[in-house]
DNA sequence: CTGAAAGCGCTTACAG
DNA sequence: CTGAAAGCGCTTACAG
């Protein structure tokens, strides 16, 4: 890093700030781009395309010598296979479709730009729904389902039950990544979120707290549910009151500060609360803060993910981290397996939650 | 929001709770469900495949009569032309790429789901290319290549020239989101981010600020060069000394803390910074925060973006805001109209920015 | 080990 | 206005 730079001279703000700039192509690049087909490439070596196609596949028969000089000289010319034509015959397409929802939660960017680096290494590429709308989805997954992905992966969506039903019907696999829908044959990708539950009431209890609080969030997501119940029945089992909970109603900063509203009414206040997730934590404590209310010296909070902005000092949120590496990549094994065999048996995998990270929300051991 | 609803008792953990779950598929799903084609549909009416496809095209010439009917017998078995098979013939693949970067940044994931959508409204796919390792861009920007997208769309990526060049060669036009190249022929859609810089210098010397601080983000980006310049010679224009700059690097959050260190350490300390973009705005708070120094009162911090997070009341960030929904709109009608003509001259559209937000990090007027 | 031929599912001149 | 035919760029039995 370096100071005390100064700004360049006036003038040049002129020639950037016309407000609508409109220039000719210079270089009109040759219109018709014509892209190197096999059979170019087959009369380039003079080989029938049948042997030039079959240097590609590594299963294919072919001499020894011949495969190479077909893939040298392919690299050479720049000659790639059309991946229309080759799905055409084929019936893989390569394309795994990505369902996203809850894109406000800082978690899933992060999940879904990791898993389309991962799945672009074994060479496939991401064709994405967004599913703000909920009414659109269906129509969106409709489109996505035309190009016949080999495999489509829901994050975190609270997908109308159609949608999924579609893909199985269209052939799609799906894998479901932290949500379940609770289906038989379902594949599932999530984090064990009952075990974290659990995690967070011994944390709480062993703290000395006794009212404890869940913050419920979207209550169709298995994420949430598991958490409560591992929550609520562990404090039970530590021979505390059965937590309190109030339904947020969605993963969501709103949603948490509005919690924080309702609980400021509850009767007996609480002194620790567990919320679905990080984001609805953070919410939390800013509606908490906003009534005039201290973390932790009122009332603890714990959140779920362990996303970046937890660890920021204005937050220092004690929170469960998830294990996302993990999921992540039995998620892209998993895929890899999918895409090669569609009628795979139905597998979930539960992923033991990561630690529970303790920073300034919580009291310390011992002040209670 | 309803509260003192109590857990449900413990005995449904155990099913839940098994580590890996396999089952195998019920109903084995009719293995090769196979897709109705054109063919299946032409022999269902009794007409030629010829008359039936051309059913589906508007501009082609058929009996108003018989189109009706085949579309709604096609919609009536389920017929979906196979795009494969149409892009082969039609060179066209309603598929634009997304080429995103910086998912850092809380403005892009917003940004990109809407595009999405909005794009998915136009029957256009998107197909999704995440450029964390800039090593790795190059080849998946290949890879999405090879699908000929009719388009791709750059999200704020500090993209190698070479994988851009790549993009021109295949023949798919290109369009700049939130970020110019400086190259002439581009297409690019931004807010005039000069007259953002602009509008902040004015805010903080209209307040009293004198010695003034610009905190950079990645050089390289467009947006961080006009925004520096807008602001500097505004500052300079206004009679206020030269604002001091601190080069944080990258539009991120770590980046405007360690920039907070940087500048505790000057020989002068500045009484106004304006940051790069919110997230830098809001690293560079907590880090200031951290070091014992109050914002406002030691120090105004202006953003750029107005992120949901510049609201919340933890940050209360003073924030240009972007006009994302004309940048979105517009951008959409741009993808439309390079999609049919890919050799569209190049053309950038500016949008002014929207209004300065005034919130908590700034001092109130007639305090300095 | 290699080549000629058929065919994937479409669209689009070309005749009628 | 409609149909028969060619062809997009590939892969894959089928012969040799």
């Amino acid at each position: 890093m370096e100071c005390d730079y100064v700004c360049a001279a006036p003038q040049l703000s002129k020639s950037l700030h016309r407000t609508e700039e409109r220039m000719t192509t210079l270089d009109q690049k040759s219109p018709s781009r014509r892209r190197v087909t096999v059979k170019d490439l087959a009369k380039d070596l003079g080989m029938s395309v049948s042997t030039v196609s079959r240097a590609f596949y590594p299963e294919a028969i072919v001499a020894p010598a011949t495969r190479t000089l077909v893939l040298e000289r392919a690299r050479a010319i720049g000659y790639k296979a059309n991946p229309y034509a080759q799905s055409l015959i084929t019936k893989r397409t390569q394309i795994v479709g990505l369902v996203v929802a809850d894109i406000t939660n800082p978690f899933y960017p992060e999940v879904m730009t990791r898993l389309t680096a991962d799945l672009q290494v074994l060479g496939m590429n991401v064709m994405l729904v967004s599913a703000n709308a909920t009414d659109k989805v269906d129509d969106a997954v409709q489109l996505l389902l035309s190009y016949q992905p080999d495999l489509v992966i829901i994050l975190a969506a609270a997908l109308s039950s159609r949608a999924v039903q579609e893909c199985s019907e269209a052939g799609s696999p799906c894998i479901f990544f932290n949500r379940l829908s609770g289906d038989a044959a379902e594949h599932g990708v999530t984090c064990d979120n009952i075990a974290g539950g659990i995690n967070v009431a011994d944390y709480l209890v062993d703290l000395g707290h006794k009212r404890l609080l869940y913050v419920a969030a979207f209550p169709g997501a298995s994420t949430n549910v598991e958490r409560q119940r591992g929550f609520c029945e562990r404090a039970l089992a530590r021979g505390v009151a059965a937590p309190l909970v109030i339904e947020a109603g969605s993963f969501s900063y709103e949603a948490g500060f509005a919690a924080a509203k309702t609980m400021a009414e509850l009767p007996e206040r609480p002194d620790a609360v567990f919320c679905a997730n990080d984001i609805v934590a953070i919410g939390f404590i800013e509606g908490v803060r906003t009534l005039g209310f201290s973390v932790p010296e009122d009332i603890s909070v714990v959140g779920f993910d362990d996303i970046a902005m937890a660890a920021w000092p204005s937050h220092a949120l004690t929170t469960v981290r998830q294990p996302v590496e993990e999921m992540l990549s039995i998620t892209v094994e998993f895929a890899r397996k999918l895409a090669s065999d569609p009628d795979a048996p139905g597998e979930v995998h539960r992923i033991p939650p990561g630690p529970l990270i303790e920073r300034g929300t919580t009291r310390r051991r011992g002040t209670l």
